[in-house]
RNA sequence: GGCGCAUUCGUCUAGCGGUUAGGACACCGCCCUCUCAAGGCGGAAACGGGGGUUCGACUCCCCCAUGCGCUACCA
């Protein structure tokens, strides 16, 4: 039988990178071994339901580049792939759990819900429904739940667990797991409202969409037991069960907004690379090989191994990414980044460049910043004249003979042809040594008056990147209106 | 409280009875150097605790501790 999984989130907020790690996982496997990707929605939830999440999800696992072979946005064999579309489905199924007495109707209020519990906090035993006290098809006469059932009183369908054994499943990451059914609880499988828990709708689906392996968060251990007395009932073979380590704040709580970005439409927006987040993403509770860190998409293909994968938990480090977007922002070809670059250029109102410009501008700074934007910004210089200057820095370098040496460097530089990194270095050295002059004399007013700034890439290939005409305009700008300014911060 | 899952450097991890416990990020130092990076070299840094099993435990078992998850007509 050949693989099928799926990626089931439920429409409640935007796709986060726990969620990206679990589709990738998904989505690994299935390629791996040759099967199908799937996404269904999973919104059951009428009140929890966010809109504009379901198209959040898929344009960001496209942005990654992770296609689904099915789902409600492609299509399929077995749809619709939404949840709220299949509820005649359920309510079929649910239908026959009880004939067969694995379900049962109960009736019981939010209230007497409540005053269930607090009776049960207060004898100090463990918060559960409790089927023989309420009011259900185990304590009213059939006559009298057939009168509610008509008169349509609002009823749930819950699952009758069996309290006298162990259920068990194996799971392929972390082996047998084994919870006694006196533990479980009857949970409910149809709400008041004739939509499914999850718990009916993901069985019910994972059937009848064919899935072989069912690859979510840890969470959802505690009830696969009840999932898998589902598939006992419903006389069904169930999915392999994989479950997958959480992803933790930096204080090793479950991963939430509070402790920065989460969302990958965040990370996006950052400037982060699809490829960089998605390599990072990928080595977080599983690793191919121990001694490398960068992988292409078919290189994690190729080696993912669902056994493998870790059992505790992984705490998301920023630095990490950073790090490794860095090393992708230097393998990237060049035209791909110019071409992200622009747009974000225009949004600082800077000037329209050619797109070899931008190549050269990147290949400058691309060694020296983690993320695209931060050329913009980091080497803002290179697409506007500085706006102000490291007045500290200048001081520091500062000579009494600079603006005569900037008189009589104008020249050279107009002379240099071509205005190469290589000749620009041999004949600014040449200047300095006629002056008896360390190279630095000079380098470093200039790098303050080309860029404003005391740090960026070498000042030879800046000014090259710059060109001439610029190089002459910024000096002689800087001569004629801010050298005034310039000797008041020395003196 | 109950049930479950987990536990190797600060972080991500390799390890699958015998290793000087390896790599990566971050950190520190040195080198390179026109600054800042990058790069090179080096450093510091871990098997939660206690019992077993074994000739021998990071590796297997048990207990404890700690962390996390679940305990809804949420998923």
């Amino acid at each position: 039988m050949s693989v099928r999984v799926r990626f089931a989130p439920s429409p409640t907020g935007f796709l986060h990178i726990g969620g990206l790690r679990t589709a990738l996982y998904n989505f690994l496997f299935a390629r791996h071994h040759g099967g199908a990707f799937i996404l269904r929605i999973e919104d059951t939830d009428q009140e929890r339901t966010v809109p504009g999440a379901v198209e959040n999800i898929i344009d960001m696992l496209r942005w990654v580049g992770l296609e689904f072979d099915e789902g409600p946005h492609v299509g399929g064999p077995y749809g619709p792939y939404v949840q709220s579309e299949r509820l005649e489905l359920y309510r079929q199924q649910v239908h026959i759990l009880l004939e067969r007495g694995a379900a049962y109707y109960a009736f019981d209020t939010p209230e007497e819900l409540e005053r269930m519990r607090q009776r049960q906090r207060r004898a100090g035993i463990a918060p559960k429904y409790d089927r023989f006290a309420m009011r259900n098809s185990f304590t009213l006469p059939s006559e009298e739940v057939q009168r509610l059932l008509a008169d349509g009183s609002p009823a749930v369908v819950r699952l009758a667990v069996p309290m006298d054994r162990d259920i068990s499943f194996d799971d392929l990451i972390r082996g047998r797991i084994t919870v006694h059914g006196r533990d479980l609880d009857d949970q409910v499988l149809l709400k008041s409202d004739g939509f499914p828990t999850y718990h009916l709708a993901n069985v019910v689906d994972d059937h009848f969409m064919h899935i072989t392996h069912v690859i979510r968060g840890e969470e959802w251990i505690p009830s696969t037991p009840k999932h898998i007395l589902l598939y006992e009932a419903f006389g069904w073979e169930a999915p392999q069960f994989a479950h997958l380590p959480l992803l933790l704040n930096p204080d090793r709580s479950k991963l939430s907004k509070r402790h920065g970005d989460v969302a990958v439409d965040d990370f996006r927006r950052q400037g982060y690379f699809p490829e960089a987040l998605l390599n990072f993403v990928a080595l977080l509770g599983w690793n191919p090989t121990a001694d490398r860190e960068l992988f292409t998409l078919e290189e994690l293909i190729a080696a993912f191994d669902l056994t493998k994968v870790n059992r505790a938990p992984a705490i998301v480090d920023r630095a990490k990414l950073d790090w490794m977007n860095a090393q992708y922002l230097r393998l990237l070809p060049l035209d791909r980044l110019a071409r992200q670059l622009q747009p974000l250029l225009q949004e600082l109102g800077y000037p329209d460049y050619p797109l070899d410009y931008l190549m050269r501008a990147i290949a400058l700074l691309r060694e020296r910043v983690d993320r695209l934007p931060e050329i913009a910004t980091f080497g803002d210089y290179l697409f506007i004249p500085p706006r102000s200057y490291d007045w500290q820095y200048f001081r520091a370098h500062w000579r009494d003979e600079l603006p005569q040496w900037l008189e009589e460097l104008l020249p050279v530089l107009e002379q240099t042809e071509p205005f190469t990194a290589e000749l620009l270095q041999q004949q600014i050295r040449q200047f300095v040594e006629h002056r008896g002059q360390p190279l630095r004399a000079l380098v470093h007013p200039l790098r303050l008056i080309l860029t404003g700034k005391s740090v960026g890439a070498g000042l030879f290939e800046t000014m090259a990147v710059l060109g001439k005409a610029e190089c002459l305009r910024r000096i002689r700008h800087f001569l004629t209106t801010e050298l005034p300014t310039a000797q008041l911060h020395t003196a």
